[in-house]
DNA sequence: GTGGTCTAGACCACA
DNA sequence: GTGGTCTAGACCACA
């Protein structure tokens, strides 16, 4: 599945939102899917189940994932979570842009940094 | 010089970072020049002198401002700073462009969101 | 007869007691009639047939139906189970007016609303 | 300040949570006020931490207070804070009307119910 | 079994 | 001191 690093300073429940978040957008997981119960992710990736509970909720939160009571977690239809992810992902990279424009990086820098990090 | 946002959620020593990083980046602050003292700036903020010992310390470690002891703190030389800030802001943004094409985002996407975004 | 949804959050059974309540409150269940078996509607709604008891249960003690052993579960009569359901009802949405009243929305506000969803 | 009944069923942090919407509601807590330290706020409860946490922030999330790391939590302008709680509260309400509409309840017999309820 | 809430208490970053 | 994250583990409703 996607690894955990602990002495990131980024916290375990990002770490594992973001780990799904790229699972989904991959593909790997899709619509209807079962998410492993949280119990059981938790003693996979040795952490509290607390830890992956408040994840599963931020993913929820997020339209990835949805969570039905006694039964477990499941993934968003595709069409759902795909544009949850690709709304968030674009969110977020537009505040990158800004910032990098602000601080003096031109339109030609940004563009060249794409070409070279966003190759197909 | 520049306001600080509380709300933001961006700890306050980033903010002032960050605000003297764009005032260099504009060319309002140039090589040489005499920062504000520490407890000056404090005062001014209203804000602990840690969190601006703070913001100094890591401006410092930037190259983008440095510090005489008995003196104060002091505005790297133009060329030195100018390339400090590009080198960060071009490490930071190359990032971004990495994690948003790993969700998904196509080059198409990317390049609309700076045309949008980074304007003159 | 009515469909069940899984990711909206609400309890499964609270959904079938509510299933059968709109049922009977458009008279298309009427006094009477049969209910289908425990079983035969968990294996229709293919869902655990302990939850499609607590749902008949909680039917029982609001008055909608009445179950005889050994035949089965049956609706009210019309006149019963017609007010028992608006019983409810109107005690469910005058707390939901206590609460919007509570919270600054207006007589106008909650007309309004009214005027919008509960049109003809 | 408001009370908590712990054996309503109601989630202690959801009760947290109402309380301070309607202490905002009533202009009792206006914007830019401190709220109680998330430690304070337990222990005068006699409630866990992680409980009033879990409550900040989702009043964070609504929009009602926003937190800053080592200052402390506050209600965010009345303007920003009373748009969220009537918002929200209309949401709720709108729903409420839905359902009460689907179960048979006319149009009048929902007016009257304000009447009575929400009368100045 | 499964998600969700809660207590008790440690530890961290920030101010 | 203040918010925020985390571990360890109990307990509940739902299925």
């Amino acid at each position: 599945m996607f690894q955990l690093d602990l002495k990131s300073g980024v916290p375990i429940s990002d770490q594992i939102v973001n780990g799904f978040i790229k699972l989904t957008a991959l593909g790997i997981l899709s619509g209807g899917e079962k998410m492993p119960s949280v119990r059981s992710l938790a003693s996979q990736f040795s952490v509290n189940p607390n830890t992956v509970q408040k994840a599963y909720t931020l993913l929820e939160q997020n339209g990835i994932i949805y969570s039905v009571k006694g039964k477990g977690s499941f993934v968003s239809d595709d069409e759902h979570s795909h544009k949850a992810i690709i709304d968030g992902a674009t969110k977020e990279f537009c505040r990158a842009v800004r910032t990098a424009h602000q601080l003096g990086l031109t339109k030609d820098d940004l563009i060249k940094c794409i070409e070279r990090e966003a190759d197909v």
